[in-house]
DNA sequence: GCCGTTTTCGGCCCGACTGTTTTCAGTCG
C-alpha cells in the first residue's frame, strides 16, 4: 500500500463523511490525503521514523488510521461507513449540480443510488416531484449526466494548454481588454486538467462576456451573469470566465489561479496579519481599506510573502519558502538549449533528420539529439548496429550542411528485460548520447523491474534513463519501479533521468521531479517528437521540471553545446 | 479531525450564480 493509496482511502472518506451531512472533517481529511500524496518519500519510512504527525494535517486520529492502514491494509472505520452509504452515491457526486445535499435526497426520496439509477429517474421526471428541485435541475443533471458520460476524465495540459491560448487570443481580437489571462490548474501547469479557466480585468467587461458566450466552438452557455460565464464547448471542454475590475486583477488571479489549498494558506497568514483576502484585494479586516489588488506580485508581498511562481502553488512548502524568503529560481523555457530526445524517419518519426535540424535552428536551440529506437523494437523500425553506424554518418553530414546547430548523434536503446541493452558497446561508445528505455515486459514485478532499470544504469554506457516510470496518462499507470532506489543509482552513476514532454507521458512527472531534484540527479528534457511539429511539446516538460522546484542547474540541457558535450565525453571514457 | 503570536476550545475562506424560494440553500470554484 503505497501513498496514493493510503490518500485514495482518505478521499473516500472524506466523500463518504460528507455524503452523510458531518461538517469539517472532510475538509480535514482531504487535507491530510493531499499532503500524504505530496510527500516525496514512502508513507512506511515516516511512519518508522515516528515522523507521522509532522505531516500537515494528520493529528492524532489520522495517524492511528494510517498506520493501522499500513500494518494490515484494511480500516474498519472505512468499512462502517461504506455501510452506511450506498456505493453509488460516491460516483453521483461527480454529476454537475449534484453535491452531497442532493444525492442524499435523492437517495432518500427516490431510493437513487447510483448514476445509472438517477438518469433513469431524471428521464422519468421523477426529480421534479422532489421538494427543492424542478424541471431546470433535472435538466441540467440529465445534460451533466451525458457530459459525464461522453467526456469522462479530465484532458491533457497539451490539449489544453492550446485550446485555452486559441480562446483568449480570440477575445483579445474581438474586443478590447484591459487584463486577461489563463487561471486555474492550466496556469499551475498541472498534467491535466479539469476545465479551462479565464480571467478578464476590466471596468466594463460586459461586452467581453458577451464575446465569450458567442466564440464559435460554444455549445451550450451554462451560467451567464456580469461578473461570471460558464460555457460548454464541443467535445464536452468546460470554460469558464470570470470578470474583475482592473484594481482587482492582481488578486483575482492570485484567486483563480489556486490551488484551493494554497489560498487557504494565504488567507490564513491574512487573518493572522488582521487582513482578508478575496479575489477583490487584500483589506484591512478593521477599517475595510484595500492593501494591495492590482498585482499578485504586490499581494504576495503584502503578505509578507517572496513572489510565488504559479507551477508551485499546491500547498507543499512554498508558503514557508516563501516566508523565509527561500523561493527556488524555476528553470525557463528560454534556458533550454536544445532538445534532446528526438526520432527520424530512421525509425517511426515522420521528417528526416535535415528537417529536424531546420525546425532546432528555426527554435534556437544549440543542439538537437536525434535518437531513433534500437533493433528490438521492430514496431518502430529499430535500428540495427549497422543501420545505426550509417545513421551517425548521416547525421555527421546532415549537421555539415545545417549551418551552426549542433546534432548529437544518439539511439533511444531498449533496455531489454534482464538489464542489458539492446546495442553492442562499441557502438554505443561511439554515440554523443544514449538514452536507455524500456518498451517491454512493462508487467514485471517491482523487484525485477527496479534491478533491470538500475542494472542499466550502472552498465556506465547509457547518459539519460528514459520516460523512467513508462507512464500514459489516462491509458496505463507507471510500472512498477521502486524510483528512490533508482533515483539513488542514476545520482551514483551520474546518470540524468528524462523528463519525457510528451503531452500523455509528462515522464517523470512533477513529484518525482522534485525527488530527483532532492537527490542531486539531473533532468534531461526530451520531446520524444516523432515529427517536427512535436519539437514545441518542450514547454510542457518546462512546466513539468518547475512544478517539481527544478532550476536552471537541476536541468541538463540548460548547458550550452561545448560544456553538454564535455559533460557527455566525460563520460565516455 | 486539526490546530494555536488573541484560543487546548471553538473556530475552520469566501463570494457568484441558480433555482425554487418568498429570504435562502446548495453547488461550485
Amino acid at each position: 500500500m503505497d501513498n496514493s493509496d493510503v490518500a485514495a482511502v482518505l478521499y473516500e472518506i472524506a466523500d463518504l463523511l460528507e455524503l452523510q451531512g458531518v461538517a469539517f472533517k472532510p475538509q480535514a481529511y482531504r487535507r491530510a490525503a493531499r499532503n500524504i500524496e505530496q510527500l516525496d518519500r514512502p508513507l512506511s519510512e515516516v511512519v518508522a521514523e515516528g515522523k507521522l504527525d509532522e505531516v500537515p494535517g494528520v493529528g492524532e486520529a489520522l495517524s492511528k488510521k494510517v498506520q493501522e492502514l499500513l500494518s494490515t491494509g484494511e480500516l474498519p472505520y472505512l468499512d462502517k461507513l461504506r455501510s452506511e452509504v450506498p456505493e453509488g452515491l460516491v460516483r453521483m457526486l461527480e454529476v454537475p449540480d449534484v453535491g452531497p445535499k442532493t444525492a442524499m435526497l435523492l437517495h432518500q426520496e427516490l431510493g437513487v443510488s447510483s448514476v445509472e439509477e438517477l438518469k433513469a429517474a431524471a428521464l422519468a421526471h421523477r426529480l421534479r416531484g422532489v421538494k427543492g428541485l424542478g424541471e431546470k435541475t433535472e435538466e441540467r443533471i440529465l445534460q451533466g449526466i451525458k457530459v459525464l458520460e461522453s467526456k469522462g476524465g479530465r484532458m491533457l495540459l497539451g490539449e489544453a494548454l492550446p485550446m485555452a491560448e486559441e480562446y483568449v487570443e480570440y477575445l483579445k481580437s474581438s474586443q478590447r481588454v484591459d487584463r486577461i489571462s489563463v487561471a486555474g490548474s492550466l496556469r499551475r501547469g498541472r498534467d491535466t486538467i479539469g476545465d479551462i479557466d479565464i480571467l478578464v480585468g476590466d471596468d466594463d467587461p460586459g461586452a467581453v462576456i458577451d464575446a465569450f458566450a458567442a466564440y464559435p466552438a460554444v455549445e451550450a452557455v451554462l451560467v451567464k451573469g456580469p461578473t461570471k460565464c460558464s460555457v460548454r464547448l464541443d467535445g464536452g471542454t468546460q470554460v469558464d470566465l470570470r470578470a474583475v475590475e482592473t484594481k482587482s486583477y492582481g488578486a483575482a488571479l492570485q484567486y483563480f489561479t489556486g490551488s484551493k489549498e494554497h489560498n487557504v494558506a494565504l488567507r490564513r497568514i491574512g487573518v493572522e496579519m488582521g487582513l482578508k483576502l478575496n479575489e477583490y484585494g487584500l483589506f484591512e479586516r478593521d477599517s475595510g481599506r484595500m492593501v494591495a489588488g492590482a498585482t499578485e506580485e504586490e499581494v504576495y508581498s503584502a503578505l509578507g510573502l517572496a513572489y510565488i511562481p504559479p507551477e508551485i502553488r499546491e500547498n507543499s512548502g512554498e508558503v514557508e519558502a516563501a516566508r523565509q524568503g527561500r523561493v527556488p529560481e524555476l528553470v525557463r523555457l528560454d534556458q533550454v538549449k536544445g532538445d534532446l530526445h528526438v526520432h527520424t524517419d530512421w525509425s517511426d518519426g515522420s521528417d528526416p533528420v535535415g528537417k529536424v535540424l531546420s525546425e532546432a535552428t528555426r527554435r534556437g536551440y544549440e543542439y538537437v539529439a536525434i535518437t531513433d529506437h534500437s533493433q528490438s523494437l521492430k514496431i518502430a523500425n529499430g535500428l540495427t548496429p549497422e543501420r545505426l553506424r550509417r545513421q551517425v554518418d548521416a547525421v555527421r553530414k546532415a549537421e555539415d550542411l545545417a549551418g551552426g546547430v549542433v546534432a548529437l548523434a544518439g539511439s533511444e536503446v531498449d533496455i531489454l528485460p534482464d538489464g542489458s541493452l539492446d546495442m553492442p558497446s562499441d557502438v554505443l561508445n561511439d554515440l554523443d548520447i544514449v538514452i536507455g528505455s524500456v518498451h517491454s515486459r512493462f508487467k514485471m514485478d517491482r523487484a525485477e523491474m527496479t534491478k533491470r532499470v538500475v542494472a542499466a544504469i550502472s552498465s556506465g554506457r547509457i547518459d539519460v534513463l528514459g520516460h523512467p516510470t513508462g507512464r500514459l496518462i489516462g491509458q496505463r499507470g507507471p510500472y512498477e519501479l521502486d524510483l528512490p532506489t533508482v533515483l539513488g543509482a542514476a545520482a551514483e552513476h551520474g546518470v540524468c533521468v528524462e523528463v519525457n514532454c510528451f503531452p500523455d507521458r509528462l515522464d517523470l512527472r512533477d513529484a518525482d521531479c522534485r525527488a530527483a531534484g532532492a537527490r542531486g540527479v539531473r533532468v534531461s528534457l526530451g520531446t520524444d517528437s516523432h515529427r517536427v511539429e512535436h519539437m514545441g511539446f518542450i514547454r510542457l516538460g518546462v512546466i513539468t521540471a518547475r512544478r517539481g522546484w527544478l532550476g536552471p542547474g537541476d536541468v541538463l540541457n540548460t548547458l550550452g553545446a561545448s560544456e553538454l558535450a564535455k559533460h557527455l565525453r566525460g563520460r565516455r571514457r
